[in-house]
Formats: C-alpha cells, structure tokens, sequence
DNA sequence: TCTGGGGTCCTAGGACCC
DNA sequence: TCTGGGGTCCTAGGACCC
C-alpha cells in the first residue's frame, strides 16, 4: 500500500459555522469580521459564498466590502470561542478515522497521512464524517506530499476531491503563476519575476544557483523545489507548541499622547504575559508592533529579558521600547508580543524544515 | 478606499570572542 | 597602510500563512 497525505480544509469555515446556528442565514450573503460593525476599522474574517459573489473576499476592510454588499447582507462579529469549538469537534471526527494519523495546521485545516490504495475513497469517507459530526462541508487534497496535497485542495472547492502528484503535477501546475505555490506571496514573485520567472515550470527549470544567490541557502533550494512541487510527506501529530504569543489592537481613534501609548502597552504586555504563563511558560524576550498613521508598520524592536521575567519586568520592557517610538506620530495600531522560553526537547531550529509552521 | 489579529521562519549585518 | 577567518549571539526587518 502506498503512503498518502491528504490535506482536508474546511469550505467557508466561520461564516458556515454561523449560519449552521442560525439556519435563517442560508442563502444570504454572511460577512463576518471585527465586532460586526462594517463602520469600524476591521477587515473580514470570512465570506459566504453569496458575499463573494458580489466581490466580497477575506482581508478586505469592512468599510469596503459594505459599500459592495447587498441590501440583505449580514455583518456578524468575531465569535473565537464558537469557531474553537467547532474546529475541535472536526478534528476528533477526522482523528477517529482507522489509520490515519492527524496533523492540525489551523482552526480549519489539517493534513492526513495514510496508508491505502485508495486514498479517494479515504477522502470520501473524512468529508462524510466531518459533516455528520458537524453539519459542516469541507474539501480534500490528496498529494505524494504535503505541498501537492495543500495545492490540490483549491481543486477540489468547494465539497469535492483532488489529487495532485508528481505524475500530474506540471500538467496541472506548469502553467500557472508562481503566485499560486503555497508560500510565494506577491514580493517573492515579483524577485522571480526579475529572473525572468514567472510560471511553475519556469521555476522548476531555473538554475539553483541564481535562486540560491537570490534567496540564500535555505529559500532558494526551497523555492527552487517548489516549481516540482517537491516537499515533505512526514505527516506529524505531535501536538503543536507554541513559541509565542502577542496581542494587538486597532485603535478605532488613535493614540496620540505617550500616556495613551503607556496604558496601552501595560494593557497589552501584561495581556500576552499572561498567555504565556496560562501556559506556565517563562518569557524570554518582547517585540513590540507599532502602526503609525495613515499606515506605516513597523516592527518596533525587542529586548532581551533574564529568562524567568515577572510580569512586571516584562511590562518595563514594553514601556521601555514604548518610550523609543516616534511621538510626534499618531499610533493606529500597537502589538507586543512575548516570546517563551523553548520546552524541554524542543527540536533544534536548524533542523526544522524551512516553511514550518506554514507546512 | 482602506487596510485585523494571531502566528512562524529566514536573512543581513553588527558586536564580540578566540 | 592594511587590516584573517570562523563561530555565536543579538537586533532589525521582511515575507508569508490562516
């Protein structure tokens, strides 16, 4: 029997999610995002189809996807803790399945690794569990490996199957933009396309060298192997762990007097401290995020700590790379993130693969 | 026209040490 | 006037993903 990777990810998650509680939603255009108020600074979560029939897509502000809303559309706020809860009840009915072993990458998406000849029938049988246990439709890629599997997935949307491997991989894949590679976002193919790159098989067929020397040692062999689709096939359940954990806020006005800074990042520090300790992790050091109006972001800084810090120290850190932020500027957005102590046994960082955490 | 909040990993370059 | 080479630690910034 031949090993499989099946990528299974959820159609339209959170605004399916919120219309499975309120069935009088089905068929209306659902945008869900910040608090449900399309006035405020916020962008979409999520798009029902309806809505993304009228243009409307996730990232986009909320003031934006309103101007393009039809009358009958409904804007609903954020609810985690609903989303949570529905994504652990998809993962225990995809963890029951025989033989398979699960890998979460995300609130509504995960890898499967299997061993069958038959990995549609596998993948019928995942969709089929999810939504008697959930009510819920997903989708499923199945690839030789993890990059093939996750590509394959957009294939198969909305409520269907895809398999993606080496065998039909440039037929599939050759032709299309370098954009469409899980991982190459619009800077990296713009880079390519000074190379004269522009399709998967131009990647695939690109001198290493010239990637290497572009990208450096580990994003160019990596983007070089992407253009054949190569990438791991380990599929891995142990649980993820996290190595940081931030909080971040919009400011619907912005901060314009260093008082409104300090009380921010106290608010903000002692927030994430406390992520990490509800963890029992000691923080380590903090970065701080600052968004100058209009919009100019910036990744503040960070100071070391003594690897044990109180939440007090880490509080003082955050005010003092506070206390180094232009004040002549208005703050639209503040972030302070608190990164851990690594756990026992964590695994050395030069030998993770390089998109991990994004495979 | 207005652009969230939560993450991960990579690269470049300076400081410092031997 | 010409100023090594390698390693580690740290900061700063960039890119991408869901």
């Amino acid at each position: 029997m031949a090993e499989w990777v099946l990528h299974v990810d959820m159609d339209q998650f959170i605004a399916a999610v919120e219309v499975l509680r309120r069935p009088e939603l089905i068929g209306r255009p659902v945008i869900v995002g910040g608090r449900g108020d399309p006035t405020e600074r916020a962008v979409v979560s999520t798009a029902s189809y309806e809505a993304r029939a009228f243009g409307i897509g996730s990232g986009m502000p909320l003031k934006i996807a309103a101007r393009k809303a039809p009358e009958d559309a409904v804007f609903l706020p954020v609810d985690h803790a609903a989303y949570e809860q529905a994504s652990a009840e998809v993962m225990a009915a995809l963890r029951a399945l025989p033989g398979v072993v699960l890998e979460v990458i995300g609130w509504d998406e995960c890898f499967l690794g299997t061993a069958t000849d038959d990995p549609e029938g596998v993948a019928e049988r995942a969709r089929a569990a999810v939504l008697a246990a959930t009510g819920l439709h997903c989708s499923v890629g199945i690839g030789d490996n993890k990059v093939r599997a996750k590509i394959a997935t957009e294939f198969g949307k909305p409520r269907g199957v895809f398999r993606l491997t080496a065998e039909n991989w440039f037929a599939v894949m050759g032709e299309k933009p370098t954009r469409d590679l899980w991982g190459v976002g619009p800077k990296v193919q713009k880079r390519l396309a000074t190379h004269g790159i522009h399709t998967v098989r131009e990647l695939a067929d690109a001198e290493e060298s010239a990637l290497v020397a572009e990208f450096g040692p580990k994003m160019g062999v990596w983007y070089h192997g992407l253009g054949s689709g190569r990438g791991p096939a380990v599929v891995d359940a142990t649980p993820w762990v996290a190595r940081s954990h931030s909080r971040e806020t919009t400011y619907q006005q912005n901060l314009t007097t260093a008082g409104q800074v300090d009380d921010a990042l106290r608010e903000l520090a002692g927030a994430a401290f406390d992520d990490c300790a509800a963890e029992g992790r000691p923080v380590m050091r903090v970065h701080l995020k600052v968004r100058y109006a209009p919009f100019e972001t910036k990744t503040f800084g960070r100071k070391l700590l003594a690897p044990t810090a109180e939440r007090g120290e880490v509080i003082d850190a955050a005010l003092a790379l506070g206390a180094t932020l232009d004040r002549s500027r208005e703050v639209r957005l503040l972030g302070v993130r608190a990164e851990m102590v690594p756990p026992e046994g964590a695994p050395d960082p030069v030998e993770r693969t390089p998109m991990r955490g994004r495979i």
